[in-house]
DNA sequence: CTCGTCAATTTAATCGTTACAATTGAATGG
DNA sequence: CCATTCAATTGTAACGATTAAATTGACGAG
């Protein structure tokens, strides 16, 4: 088993003949190294394995090429397409990407917050739940960046990406009306839950819109957003007379509605038509391909890393300040099966 | 904007009236420094607000607390289940998890070895497509410990955990074979899938085991493991006489299949029963609750750090060289409708 | 021939920890 | 009372890079 030798920029310095100053000049601004030096360098590098060592770039420069990625949960399709985005963001600016998994525990979170306050990440991508500008504290102290994505921030907590649920209601909502007419129910989680209670009211905005009264449309919520809720949900809706549309602010809730009124003799979408939120796999996995409402998941996790990596080169450009931002994505409907087109 | 003051071990000896070895002792080996000096070096400490730097730390130690993690896809559920399993074994173990999508890519795969070989990263967890052994060598030669996981290793690659795919054809086969009888088809990806093989062989042994000839056993191979082609050859096999049951090798092929025969007018599970492999989310979304071989994805994560983390400890005992040891999870059945039991 | 200019390179000082060897007292034992 | 031992602490040399400032020549202008 061979140790760790042949490293060092000293090493390739003697080989080549030069200062390590010039060593690192070649390797990081060739431009200012005269060619045929670079080239010996290069060769000398090669000729021992050279490795450059990013940990004392690192310590020397006061921060390390690492981007701290904090969401709850990395099975959850939706949290896993961002870190899909932040991991291919990441690797194309070269930065490392260190995944943390808080599974909703705020021990946890302040673990990995204090971890990668100590592996000075250069900035931390956080999907809050628990993210009490408290917390963040112990990071801005050593100077890492912060994004917050899918949550808008206040005041400046940071930058952050979040994707438009107000409208992702609306957008759906809208499909329903279009194509069917007024007499619309709602399928919803705890309103205590920020998503629920945004796409609620986008689909109210949009009954509004419509001239049609808010107040009129069928509401149900369910505890758990799952499809057994979902199909009970279905399965007392299919009780509804002239009930057109059903708008659910999940996938799971829409699969299970889908199947309680099918139980119930009810068709879709002849019936009724059903409209879903997420656009998980879920949505086409199933007998009936599920309209549903699209989320830009990759994008938002890409735009976090673009967020952060600008946000650090504002800083290093001694002069401007930056301005924190908030970039709000607009979902946008599939159209299936479940409540076609026109 | 705050810089990044406060910082430094120096400051902390300062203020505490100690020298830097002691703070460093106080905090690192808290056993070997008097008490009284300990809790005033934490005084110091925590009225600093001091937040190690585990960079420099790194660098003096030749290895950062910092685990790679390459897989090809982090959406896919099964990868996504290794990912979390591993994040909670690291977070236990007070390391950092890199993640890595090589999306099967080995270009980009080669790029990662290289970044967590810069990186000084104690190891790299690898789910392998491209591993060859010549890609590993950078990483080797910093002294990067190396695990494969869902692959056993050759020779002396390194540690490895997979799951039994032969085990679990087995079961799966066997299972249809005491509830429904010998009359038996697969479903199953190109053979060239290492998985899809071994999956096939095990069945294949289960129909031997009980006096079947495995070649008597209906085979229809797909180009893609989706729905779709499973619907197709479900509708397929709905003309074969006397068929019993039908083992898939994933979940997506099963869901297809019950759909396929269905339509054909076949039901499952009274005339035919169907067992999938892998038992994904779809397993229990769908209408019908899939019968599924269950694969202990997370504790693969899991013990994939723990192995490198003893391969690391054993290193560090100077005395004894480390054996390297592969471990082979049994995978199991999951009943549900597709396919009950007795 | 001298001086300034400029590109190329080197010198040397960090960055924050760790760990080895050395030091300091105080306590123990003969 | 001196010699040991031992626990607690300290001085200091790395670890491997980056970078500001200094140095070196070469060259053209005056």
């Amino acid at each position: 088993m061979s140790r760790n030798r042949a490293s060092s920029l000293a090493a390739v310095a003697e080989l080549a003949g030069v200062s390590t100053a010039t060593v690192s000049n070649a390797l990081n601004r060739p431009e200012i190294v005269a060619e045929a030096t670079r080239e010996r360098v290069f060769a000398a590098a090669r000729q021992l394995g050279y490795v450059p060592s990013s940990v004392a770039a690192a310590l020397r420069r006061g921060m390390s090429r690492m981007i701290g990625l904090v969401l709850p949960d990395i099975t959850n399709p939706f949290y896993s397409a961002i870190a899909d985005g932040v991991a291919d963001a990441a690797d194309e600016e070269r930065y490392g990407v260190a995944l943390c998994v808080s599974h909703d525990d705020p021990v946890r979170e302040l673990r990995h917050f204090e971890l990668l306050a100590q592996q000075r990440a250069v900035g931390a991508l956080v999907v809050p739940l628990t993210a009490e500008p408290s917390r963040l504290a112990t990071l801005r102290s050593v100077g890492t960046h912060l994004v917050l994505v899918d949550r808008i921030a206040e005041r400046d907590e940071g930058c952050s990406v979040a994707i438009d649920d107000v409208l992702g209601g609306r957008i759906a909502a809208h499909h329903l009306l279009a194509t069917r007419g007024p007499r619309l129910a709602l399928v919803n989680g705890a309103r205590s839950i920020e998503q629920c209670e945004n796409r609620r009211a986008g689909a109210r905005k949009a009954l509004r819109q419509s001239g049609v009264d808010p107040d009129g449309m069928i509401e149900v919520t369910v505890d758990d957003m799952t499809i057994e809720e979902g199909r009970r949900a279905g399965v007392r809706l299919a009780a509804s007379p002239q009930l057109a549309g059903v708008f659910c602010t999940n996938d799971q809730l829409a699969t299970g509605v889908v199947r309680g009124l099918s139980e119930q003799g009810i068709r879709v979408p002849e019936d009724v038509a059903v409209v879903g939120y997420g656009d998980l796999a879920l949505a086409t996995e199933g007998p009936l391909g599920l309209t549903t409402v699209e989320q830009p998941k990759w994008l938002l996790g890409r735009t976090a890393v673009e967020k952060l990596v600008q946000e650090v080169a504002d800083q290093q450009l001694a002069g401007a300040q930056h301005q924190h931002s908030a970039t709000l994505f607009q979902p946008s409907l599939v159209v299936r099966d479940s409540a076609p087109a026109g």
